[in-house]
DNA sequence: ATATTTTGTAAGTTTAATAAACAAATTAAT
DNA sequence: ATTAATTTGTTTATTAAACTTACAAAATAT
């Protein structure tokens, strides 16, 4: 049972404190102040504390039009270092990141045909090789998650990944044994949303992530935090019935969405006669471009049927950010503008519907947003995107 | 910006204690120090407070194997009351609860054909007589909420109501000018929601509640909370497309949910022939045990574009608990059974799946226990149930 | 040089928790 | 019948972390 007490409300002002210096890059405490309406008082006890831990420093002072010159503090990036891993089908991808989530180091290995006992080892190898590469800074690595293309449990027990076709797997567990470190599991579209939310859509608390690629995932982050449903298994909309009787599904039911609106299922409808996987989607550009008509109509009915689930997504959650992840709607021209053409309905409420600009990668930065989250305390995370950085 | 301070984790601990004086009935200051793991010193401290404000009081003392016999506690159920309105087609439902969730007197009256300001002036006076009714109790009228049957935003403003054709209205303000009281205002899917959890489902913190009348609401409480979404809108099912190109929708889109799954449409589809609105449900009984053929066609149609519903619901917000209220499922024989034989994805995660156990008053009962929630500060509230009041 | 303004710190107060000790009330044991 | 044991509830002192108030430091404007 959580009760409260007085460390409990120093953790809450230590987490906001950390959230605004985080948002706003540099910061005094007066203004530090102002914004969360802590006393000065109260900052510069919590700052004394983040400054001896050497989580934040004091840079240059600001130039003020009167009175005295602001100290501005700013996140100690080097203090520690955060691991996200997307474990995709044929490769691992590794994103080493600082604690402003900016990627200091990525690495891509294969993972043909290997056995699970196999993948964990060479997970555990690559591990143990960033961990060794940060040793030296203040806190070395501070936190590692690790993307599932499949279903994880709150319990972050893997439930099912088709790829691998792993089914009740202990990966957290098996990987914890091998590394001997604490490693967090989580879905990757969820993971998606929170890196979208972190990098990019700093404003909003409800955001969906549509991740479009061999299925369909949904992230989701509502009211700042990831809703996961009882056990972990929300968003597993993928398998939501959009044609009653239609193509049966290996789920066991028919007419699945993902039978209609995975890129996986329309590129098999367009290639079936051309089967160069390498060039897909150039291949389809210049169909496109060509005006093949049997391309067209396949891409037609894919927006077509994308439509109809996303409006069923967006009535059921009333997002305000709808993010979708999808090398294919890139590739189609206007195909933004024809999705929200087909979102018509009275009922349909949202804010703002866009394409990805993180694309695939959003996924292993979400992961290292995420460790870091969890090292700071700091469940609502703003971070720099690499725009940012050029300021 | 929420910042911690002491009185908010006395806040804090108060509600948990009050929270637990609720479930348990009658409980010791002893055994709430165990259950909360707060100090009996504290327990103590905060039970004077409420012994103080006349919210709790000392019941007989219970007798024990061992040791000195412990004072009960219980909560003072007639410190306040509590009122709940349920403003649906042609008729608005008043119940008046004391503060344990009890009814203590309820009443229909029938509002046909009014303006929106004579509805505004009649429930007005209806309050009125309510609030006079219970001002010789401590607190007299402690919350008042009106369950809304259509699109309620964050702020409490009318977006739509079908069945009066209102849009964009602020009711809230409008009544609580005419009243000068604090009234909130609620979907009634979600009042319905709360009721399960408050009254019956005590050990979810993750519950749907499907309503099925003149169209198909869905309530929801996930993680304890209700889940409304950006703007309030979530949850808008019957606009969920199932048959792509079906029926057209006042929605501007076809085939939505509603026009398959809603009791409306099955009635329609059944009485077309039959237009005696009073015995609807009878007829309809009497017909199932003849065999009537195109009845029976009609209803297992019904129930299995429900129970495709149902699939994508549940998919998506994987909840524990899933109650459904429909009076037609009630009268068709082992309906629940032949929903759950359709609910066979690998996919789809819950735990129970039930008809509603209050039926059409849930509405009421939920508003009633909102508003006890509201005053306690108590947000997940368990009430007892009239069985449990026969102990 | 002085007033004004802003930033950051220091000293004392307040709130509500915890810990430790104790009083009250009961049953079991000698 | 007295004493020990046990459980309940209260009292007193301590602690943590906020707040209030006052003040020193550092800058610009007069």
């Amino acid at each position: 049972m959580v009760t409260g007490d007085a460390s409990y409300i120093k953790k809450i002002n230590r987490a906001l404190i950390i959230r605004e210096i985080l948002k706003e890059g540099k910061i005094s405490r007066a203004d530090l102040s102002k914004i969360t309406a802590l006393t000065r008082a109260t900052i510069s006890a919590q700052v004394a504390d983040l400054l001896e831990e050497e989580l934040v420093v004091e840079t240059e002072l600001e130039h003020n039009p009167v009175g005295r010159k602001p100290i501005m503090l700013s996140l100690n990036a080097q203090a520690g270092y955060a691991l996200g891993i997307d474990l995709d089908a044929g490769q691992a991808t590794f994103m080493l990141s600082d604690l402003t989530g900016q990627p200091v180091a990525t690495d891509i290995i294969p993972i043909q045909a290997k056995t699970y006992k196999d993948i964990v080892q060479l997970l555990a190898s690559s591990i143990r090789r960033y961990q060794s590469q940060c040793a030296g800074s203040r806190y070395g690595m501070v936190g590692i998650v690790l993307a599932v293309h499949g279903l994880v449990s709150n319990e972050e027990k893997i439930k099912f990944v088709p790829r691998f076709q792993w089914q009740d797997v202990d990966l957290k567990q098996d990987l914890e044994r091998a590394v001997g470190t604490v490693i967090h599991l989580e879905n990757n579209a969820n993971l998606s949303a929170f890196a979208e939310r972190a990098y990019a859509h700093h404003t909003t608390d409800n955001l969906l992530c549509v991740t479009l690629y061999s299925g369909i995932g949904l992230g989701m982050i509502m009211d700042g935090k990831f809703f996961r449903g009882h056990e972990g298994f929300a968003g597993e909309i993928g398998h939501m019935i959009v044609v009653p009787g239609g193509e049966p599904c290996a789920c066991g039911n028919r007419g699945c969405w993902e039978k209609y609106a995975s890129e996986t299922s329309v590129l098999r409808n367009i290639l079936a006669a051309e089967p160069d996987e390498a060039s897909n989607y150039e291949w389809i550009g210049r169909r496109i471009a060509e005006g093949d008509a049997q391309v067209l109509d396949a891409l037609n009915q894919f927006i077509y049927y994308l439509s109809i689930g996303l409006n069923n997504v967006i009535n059921m959650y009333n997002p305000d950010v709808v993010v979708i992840d999808s090398e294919l709607l890139r590739v189609i021209p206007n195909s933004l503008q024809s999705i929200q053409n087909q979102l018509h309905s009275q009922i349909s409420h949202y804010r703002e519907i866009t394409l990805s600009g993180m694309g695939r990668k959003s996924c292993v930065m979400g992961a290292c947003a995420l460790a870091i989250s969890r090292f700071l305390g700091v469940p609502v995370l703003s971070l720099p995107s690499g725009d940012d950085l050029a300021d």
